[in-house]
RNA sequence: GGCAGCGUAGCUCAGUGGUAGAGCAGGGGAAUCAUAAUCCCUUGGUCGGGGGUUCAAAUCCCUCCGCUGCUACCA
């Protein structure tokens, strides 16, 4: 048995997720857990909401409470709509965590004990309206290249030309709007990443071939313009607090930058998750111990933290922690071929289609269409013509009909007479070819073709029932029908046991249809026995009902509705 | 500006040197078990433009155009 651990990047604390976000780590993570778990392997499944930073600190402000109680309240909505989404964490964590806290500290120590950090003094922009620093992005003003007067203290957005806050004329708090702001003298913790390029070359190269295009592509480009050492503190009060043994005291009142501790949470949520299931120091041997295969899930936006900055964490404390092993890296998910945005609502976000839909439609569709290549795009038109066309005719059609057929002319028994012959080889060595590049698509990662491939599974189903024909067969020779229903209601079957990973519910339902799943639902097991048995398992005379409508079909109306009140166009 | 990714049928996308593919949509037919759901056949593309290498290019090289993103203090 291997051990899988899988992690999805951290969601920002500060409000729901959209479906791009969804696409982007936490759904394939979860498909790709629940696949695994279905092979029989071991797995740990972390998530964790990553709490720190300025934007949280603002957020909670403009909600008028506490940042702790915001992070609070936030991480619990999270929390419930992941569960909605039916992502199957192991432990669904805090970055604000005591836990993370500890190992975050401890990383900086060991860093610092090994000579990667230095204290340099660096230029700050202080607001003192607010009595606070502003990252340079809050800082805004008149650009002095192009005379945009709404530039940030980083960029300015109309020429995009790169800033630094001290660039601006005439600078301003972005959140005050307040001029009284000054530039103060204040000290940070550098990383010395510079110093790792050759060893993070050797490690990056090693995962070439491994890798995605993409992630490899974004992690070279980065070694290729030379690695500068970067600043892990800010002058925040919401974050890790930089110990005191640290720098010489020089660092007092100073937290840690959210990108130094928001990866640390991956293995302080597996810490949380050890503490709050008694399971002592195991998940120490999740980061440690030697036979785990570690996966990293994230969008591209993410790729230079998991390529770059976390393994310069983890080879500097030099303490054993693990390197991420495979990292399967998404593109951006578009809306009408714009940006799904949080800061301007655009979009569909999480609480909204639960509202519409259960949580398998969006599976099914969002995996069928991940932004694995490129980026991707989602339209209300586009979605209801699959969620119609693969969930509700080729699916969930294909289940109603033959178990309808079946409680109607064979008293809804499994019907045990006849034998298979050569309509149902056929089928059997068809799907003994399909599902082992079902089980290779998804060992891969590769979740376009894996779905493409479970739809041509069903698509068999429908082919099959249409050559055997029993409702024809019926009238002239029993056994010949029954043999049809018999393999029909297989069928269903193992159409639930290939399709749990990815629509974990619908499959539960489907396979209730024939049967009680066995084992408690932890995993419904991926078929790994030959066909020729698979498809020859349920005993006559058992008892089967009839499904109900699986899946609802989208009517234009709804389209057009969901168009006009989400603003697609 | 620099860098990266992308550009293939009406739409969404596979395809990295060997006769252009899938699903959907469109057209024709079969069947009547089923949510009018299914199945079979089929129309459709000078692979963004141009140039080059090669016996052979969607694929390799050059160049131009377009879209998207990144550019290190948003995360």
């Amino acid at each position: 048995m291997t051990r899988v651990l899988i992690t999805s990047a951290l969601p920002y604390i500060n409000g729901v997720k959209h479906l791009g976000n969804l696409v982007g780590s936490m759904l394939p993570a979860d498909v790709y857990a629940r696949f695994a778990r279905s092979m029989g392997h071991d797995v740990l499944a972390i998530c964790a909401t990553d709490e720190h930073g300025t934007p949280a600190e603002l957020a909670a402000l403009e909600a008028g409470q506490d940042v702790a109680t915001y992070c609070a309240e936030q991480h619990a909505i999270q929390k419930r709509l992941g569960d909605g989404f039916h992502l199957g964490w192991d432990y669904f964590g805090r970055s604000s965590s005591p836990q993370n806290r500890e190992l975050t500290q401890a990383f900086a120590r060991a860093l610092w004990k090994n000579g990667h950090l230095e204290v340099r003094t660096t230029k700050q922009v202080y607001s003192n309206a607010e009595k606070r620093f502003l990252p340079d992005r809050y800082v805004i003003g008149t650009c002095p290249h192009c005379g945009y007067d709404r530039a940030r203290g980083d960029q300015c957005e109309n020429c995009t030309r790169v800033l630094d806050p001290t660039d601006l004329v005439n600078p301003r708090s972005a959140l005050s709007g307040s001029t009284d702001i000054e530039i103060r003298d204040s000290a940070h913790l550098f990383l010395k990443q510079s110093q790792f390029v050759p060893r993070l070359r050797q490690w990056i190269d090693s995962h070439r071939s491994e890798w995605p295009h993409l992630v490899y592509s974004i992690a070279n480009k980065w070694l290729e313009e030379g690695l500068h050492d970067r600043g892990i503190t800010r002058d925040l009060s919401w974050g890790v607090p930089v110990p005191d043994d640290i720098g010489d005291g020089k660092l007092k009142g100073k937290v840690f930058y959210v990108w130094f501790d928001a990866p640390i949470e991956y293995i302080g949520a597996t810490k949380e998750w050890a503490d709050a299931n008694n399971k002592g120091e195991q998940w120490r041997d999740w980061w440690q111990g030697k036979d785990v295969r570690y996966i990293e899930f994230l969008g591209k936006d993410n790729v230079p933290f998991h390529t770059v900055g976390f393994p310069v964490t983890i080879m500097g404390a030099d303490e054993g922690w693990k390197l991420v092993d495979q990292i399967k890296g998404f593109n951006w998910l578009n809306y009408y071929g714009g940006k799904f945005s949080t800061s301007q609502k655009r979009g569909i976000f999480m609480d909204a289609a639960l509202d519409l839909l259960p949580a398998d439609y969006w599976r099914y569709y969002l995996m069928a269409n991940a932004p694995e290549s490129a980026d991707a795009s989602f339209t209300w038109e586009h979605f209801a013509s699959v969620v119609n066309k693969d969930l509700a005719d080729v699916l969930g059609n294909f289940v109603n009909r033959i178990t309808k057929f079946c409680a109607a002319r064979f008293e809804g028994r499994v019907p045990g007479e006849g034998a298979y012959g050569d309509e149902e080889k056929a089928l059997i060595a068809e799907l003994d070819r399909r599902v082992a590049e079902l089980r290779n698509f998804f060992e891969a990662m590769e979740f376009r073709k894996a779905l493409a491939e479970l739809r041509a599974i069903w698509v068999a189903g429908n082919e099959y029932l249409t050559r055997a024909a029993p409702w024809t067969h019926i009238r002239t020779d029993r056994a010949r029908a029954a043999v049809a229903v018999r393999m029909g209601l297989n069928l269903v079957h193992t159409f639930a046991h290939l399709s749990w990973p990815v629509i974990p519910a619908t499959a539960v339902k489907i396979h209730e249809t024939i049967q009680p799943v066995a084992g408690g639902g932890r995993a419904v097991p991926f078929p790994t026995d030959p066909m020729a048995k698979e498809l020859d398992q349920l005993e006559g005379g058992q008892p089967i009902r009839a499904s109900d409508v699986l899946f609802a079909k989208i009517a234009d109306e709804q389209v057009a509705e969901w168009k006009a009140r989400f603003g697609g166009d």
